[in-house]
DNA sequence: CTGAAAGCGCTTACAG
DNA sequence: CTGAAAGCGCTTACAG
């Protein structure tokens, strides 16, 4: 049997209150007893039982992290982000993975209520409105982390997504291209719909009117990024550039440009949002907006410990939003002839 | 305030302990009354607080998963595997990333300890002594998954490294290279010496002798991959082929091989081990020797469900081996002549 | 500065 | 089949 605060108290000459004083660091406490019960607290290599303190005081210490997929390499540094901070204030964090289905972020939310976890972070998920409301009636602090939700303000931290897109674009334009399409994400995601905008808003500054524009749908993944070049490689007009919506579209991008037997950036350039790992390779080389990802993992966990720490607080949501910093490599340069 | 099990006894006219009998599916309770109380307990959206449920049962219903790094991509799949099973389990798992250091680690068992999780998974992590008699005293369920333990036989899922590492030498030796080089792992680490032991038979039983191998040092990381087959291309006799103990330092190597301006695999040969993400993508086509890491993650939650499902149980530890599978891509060729 | 007591929300023998 | 009571290991007013 572990040992408990009892024993303690009883090793120590001192009532059970006492020793959970010193445990909490209350200031309290006589320095003499203090110093005893500390002695016998290491003597029996006693340590607290969160579970119970956890019942009495209704913090457990822990909080959720629900991402869609770790194994999305946009996902692990974002986690690490939140791990990292969650660890130095002694929090843990239970990783869960929804691969996008309602349903079972539905049952996610409802396992992590039972669970009594002090709040929740929402990573590039989107949230339904009856998770929405189940969390409001909870009373559960939560923040997101990479998307934005439409029709609801809650904290969050993001990237400048239009922005990033209109980097994107503006370099591909600095170029000289002219004929440049643009592979979208899932469809009705923000982070998607963002940076088509920033990719429209630079295509309208230098003068290409919407109708020259190029927008292929995606998916987020690498096989929608392959199977959209396919398609945009077959049109009449063949683009000179390429923007994805994400690294993992550009990358399947790259394989279905490869395919086709021409060369980039020669032939055609490309262009990916977000900076995962693989896009930095040697053989990859990938110019791409960077998404401080590490970054918003981190400021997510400390916005969530803030509205944790006061909850009575009703102070406005806050939306943080990093910039994102476009990072030339070798998959483009000047257009072609 | 959240509804408890009072307000559903309270409700439905019976005790807290029907309550809890049929939230718990205690068979005995009445059909009648049964119905009754699940009615209310939907009405009322009641679910029952696992922390109240951990301090009288002793069972929180969460396991820690410690692991080096989530964003080294040998850990997401693995991390999935466990989370997947423990998910089906109703189970949570805690993240928690040690960057391999010592005092990380020590210090997240120690918070674990207090969260009381019911398990822990150590995911390729050396375990020191102290961490190990901490669990013994605290009669903690645990189990090893992708690395050994030496010198204390605990439960624990790895492949089959000595044979993995045999299968990339012998694929090697096939392509009638002789001089070939191994790249070593982080020193001491029982999947680099398991690793360099396949090499070592399979270049004896080819007939070369162990003055014939070339051994260099290694980390397990992309740099430590770069400067050993950098070294490596110094010596007077360079290798025809260089077998690196994990994927990322072949990626390394194969960086510092295109610096040197030798092609791949015309010039020189290159296999890895894990089959990582990035080393299947169209540009790397990486030979490798795969490792089931999803299964690995997935039978060592098994394992450990099993353990705290039957702790009496004193059944020998169990060691899972899982075969390794070559991977043959584009960086292996025959040897120049 | 310290202790006794109540309470957090459950489970689980023990009676009946 | 059901309920009253004790207990899990803490915290926290409340007295003193």
């Amino acid at each position: 049997m572990p040992i408990t605060i009892n024993d303690v108290a009883k090793a120590a000459g001192v009532s059970k209150s006492t020793v959970s004083r010193v445990v909490n660091n209350i200031p309290v406490v006589d320095m003499d007893t203090k110093r005893r019960v500390l002695e016998v607290i290491k003597e029996l290599g006693y340590s607290p039982n969160d579970i119970a303190r956890g019942l009495a005081t209704k913090r457990t210490g822990t909080i959720g992290l629900i991402i869609n997929d770790i194994t999305n390499p946009f996902f692990p540094e974002l986690a690490r982000g939140v791990e990292d901070v969650m660890r130095a204030y002694n929090r843990n964090v239970f990783l869960c993975n929804t691969d996008g289905r309602p349903e079972r972020e539905a049952s996610y939310i409802q396992l992590l209520f039972q669970k009594r976890v002090d709040g929740i972070i929402f990573a590039s998920v989107r949230i339904g409105t009856t998770d929405l409301s189940a969390l409001a009636k909870r009373n559960m602090p939560f923040v997101l982390a990479g998307r934005e939700l439409s029709g609801h303000d809650a904290d969050l931290v993001i990237v400048d997504n239009v922005l990033g897109g209109y980097q994107a674009t503006r370099h591909l334009l600095d170029l000289g291209h002219t004929r440049i399409a643009f592979i979208a994400g899932t469809q009705g995601v923000s982070a998607s719909i963002d940076r088509e905008k920033g990719y429209l808003k630079a295509m309208a500054e230098a003068g290409l009117a919407a109708d020259q524009c190029q927008i292929e749908a995606g998916d987020f993944k690498q096989e929608g990024g392959y199977a959209a070049a396919k398609r945009l490689l077959q049109t009449e007009k063949v683009p000179t550039a390429i923007f994805a919506a994400n690294d993992l579209m550009a990358i399947g991008a790259l394989e279905a440009i490869f395919e086709a037997g021409l060369r980039v950036p020669e032939d055609i350039s490309l262009v990916g949002f977000d900076d995962i790992p693989p896009a930095s390779l040697h053989l990859v080389q990938l110019t791409t907006v960077a998404q401080p990802k590490y970054d918003i993992g981190a400021i997510a966990a400390r916005l969530l410990l803030e509205k944790i720490e006061s909850p009575q607080a009703q102070r406005e949501p806050q939306r943080i939003i990093l910039p994102p910093k476009l990072q030339i490599r070798k998959t483009s340069g000047f257009a072609p002839q």
